[in-house]
RNA sequence: GCCCCGUUGGUCUAACGGUGAGGAUAGCGGGCUUUCAAUCCGCUGAUGAGGGUUCGAUUCCCUCACGGGGUGCCA
């Protein structure tokens, strides 16, 4: 073993050891899951995991909202159900909690004094009027608003006697004057700021609680987080966390700013306010009737402001299944090639890079994600598919709970035939005919009217049918095919004068799968009591 | 107003300065079929505008338009 190879190796595992890749996601607790926050969660989680390092979550609760924890669970909820887990937060802990901000003012109160200390930041005293009055004066002169800091105590003296006047200080950032601060951003490179154009920040209240931009890079710092990768309304703050962090002689971490999720159809940002703007498309529309029909039958007590697809939450409750979102959602932005669609989360992980990150932003687009849902649930094992439909039948109250020991089975049968047109889990339920009982199934009232009342010959042509189903020796979907074809022979019929009517009288429905796979479902009993109700019920509608 | 970022079919995207601008999804037409779905075959559809640079521009530069963000004691 000579030591040109070992060397190399050791180094290698150290270097990785100290550029440990560190990312973070911030959400504030809103008490619900943005689907374009995960998208940018997701991007940090995977470039972290892609590294071997962690991806951490930390709770930007700086306004001090009241129910910090009710409003956390659903998000917590939600990254755990996309199986996008965080090494450390809220929790799980970790070497450098709290990871909630409303947690650390010490530390911001800490670096505030330091600011303070080397001058990179000065006490003021301005009214907000005052300051109100010299934007507006900047403004009427076609100048940018810089403040004058007339205001500015930077001696003890001065603080007194501004606060002998009754004002209240604030802490500003003291901003440099001049110069050009260039920051190298991993998904659009580098970019150039003006410092005389940025403003003195405030960092911290007259009641001691500090602003974001501060909490920010502290959290950062302390967290050892290595590259912050956040939606791109932050670049044009990053020249005030650059400026706080060397003022505070931290490191700088690597910066990327992708692109916001927008709109299904437009550019804009998507947000939870304009739900009603989005059920204007289409496709938005349709999926989310998917999922408030799904709702319904599971007797989801739902509001569109808590249940929609911006939100998480919605796909959980409907059945999607969280790879199929995630793959959907890398998309969202971020492509390897010109061909490749499907990923694996280990297959993200691994050719997940910024640099193939777009700069523009991308809509959301419902019908898309479907197709992902779809191919995805088509991948599906059976077992897996019933066992999850299963579920739903039961918190839909089709099957009892616990469940008889043969539902398995059966739902397997419907499973398979129904094949794929189960795109989410929920779609189980559209199959309800198969759980209601015989007297208690109800008749679509278009398609009785159509192939039952309408067709002169329908109960003519349904009673021979059903003699014959009655004596049938063999119900399975073949024999019934055969059977069936044989008394369209017989009857010198076409087998759609008979169909319709069949599949009307056994399910209710106008539409469904193959006839003979549901018959054969069924059974010969329930197929000979329905067809028998179904008669009964044409006669009465005949009168 | 000023500063920063962006702009390829409806949508997501690909394209060392050299491709018939490729793929996906959606849409349309047709076949199959007992309905719906699926499937098969075929088709429509894009480089925001204008100037440069270049033998050659989706790609580089400038101007404009449009969209987004910042200019907050919001995050």
């Amino acid at each position: 073993m000579n030591e040109s190879l070992a060397i190399p190796h050791l180094s290698a595992v150290t270097h990785q050891a100290l550029m440990s890749v560190r990312t973070r996601f911030a959400p504030s607790p809103t008490g619900y899951l943005h689907i374009g926050g995960v998208r940018t969660a997701l991007f940090n989680w995977l470039l972290a995991k892609g590294a071997g390092g962690q991806f951490l979550l930390r709770i930007d609760d700086t306004d001090q909202q009241r129910n910090v924890e009710a409003a956390l669970a659903p998000i917590l909820h939600g990254f755990r159900w996309l199986g996008l887990e965080w090494d450390e937060g809220p929790e799980v802990d970790g070497p450098y909690a709290p990871y909630f901000q409303s947690q650390r003012s010490e530390r911001y109160q800490a670096a505030v004094e330091k600011l303070l200390e080397t001058g990179a930041a000065y006490r003021d005293f301005a009214t907000t009027e005052e300051l109100t009055a010299e934007r507006e004066a900047a403004q009427a002169a076609g100048e940018p608003f810089r403040y004058s800091r007339k205001w500015m105590a930077e001696t003890p003296e001065q603080a007194t006697a501004f606060e002998a006047e009754g004002r209240q200080g604030v802490m500003r950032l003291k901003m440099p004057t001049e110069g050009t601060l260039e920051i190298n951003d991993l998904v659009r490179g580098t970019v150039k700021f003006d410092w005389g154009r940025e403003q003195d920040h405030v960092v911290q209240r007259a009641d001691g609680s500090c602003l974001y931009h501060l909490a920010t890079v502290v959290d950062d710092h302390d967290f050892k987080i290595t590259h912050v990768v956040r939606a791109e309304e932050h670049l044009s703050n990053t020249p005030r966390q650059v400026f706080i962090a060397q003022a505070l002689g931290y490191p700088l971490p690597e910066f990327a700013h992708v692109p916001y999720v927008a709109e299904p159809g437009s550019k804009n940002k998507l947000s939870k306010r304009k739900l009603e703007k989005y059920l204007k498309n289409r496709d938005f529309a349709a999926l989310n009737n998917k999922g408030q029909q799904i709702a319904e039958r599971l007797g989801l007590e739902t509001s569109a402001e808590t249940f929609n697809p911006v939100i998480v939450d919605f796909y959980e409750e409907v059945g999607f299944l969280p790879d199929a979102i995630l793959n959907y959602l890398v998309l969202l932005g971020w492509s390897l090639d010109d061909s490749t669609e499907e990923f694996s989360r280990e297959e993200m992980i691994q050719h997940f890079t910024l640099a193939r990150v777009n700069k523009a932003p991308a809509s959301f687009d419902a019908q898309k994600l479907l197709a992902f849902q779809q191919r995805a649930m088509n991948a599906l094992p059976t077992k897996q598919k019933v066992a999850r439909s299963v579920e739903f039948l039961k918190r839909a109250g089709l099957v009892s709970d616990p469940p008889p020991c043969d539902v398995a089975e059966y739902v397997t049968q419907i499973v398979e035939a129904a094949g794929d047109r189960i795109t989410v889990f929920g779609d189980i339920l559209e199959f309800d005919d198969f759980f209601t009982a015989d007297d208690q199934l109800s008749y679509d009232e278009k398609a009785f009217g159509k192939r039952l009342v309408k067709p002169d010959d329908a109960a003519e042509l349904l009673t021979a049918f059903r003699a014959k189903l009655a004596d049938a020796k063999g119900f399975d979907a073949e024999s019934l095919d055969k059977l069936l074809h044989d008394f369209v022979e017989q009857q010198g019929i076409k087998i759609g004068q008979i169909i319709h009517a069949i599949r009307v009288a056994v399910t209710g429905k106008a539409v469904g799968f193959g006839m003979f796979e549901t018959l054969a479902i069924l059974g010969q009993q329930r197929c000979l009591a329905r067809i028998d109700r179904a008669l009964k019920l044409l006669a009465d509608a005949k009168g």
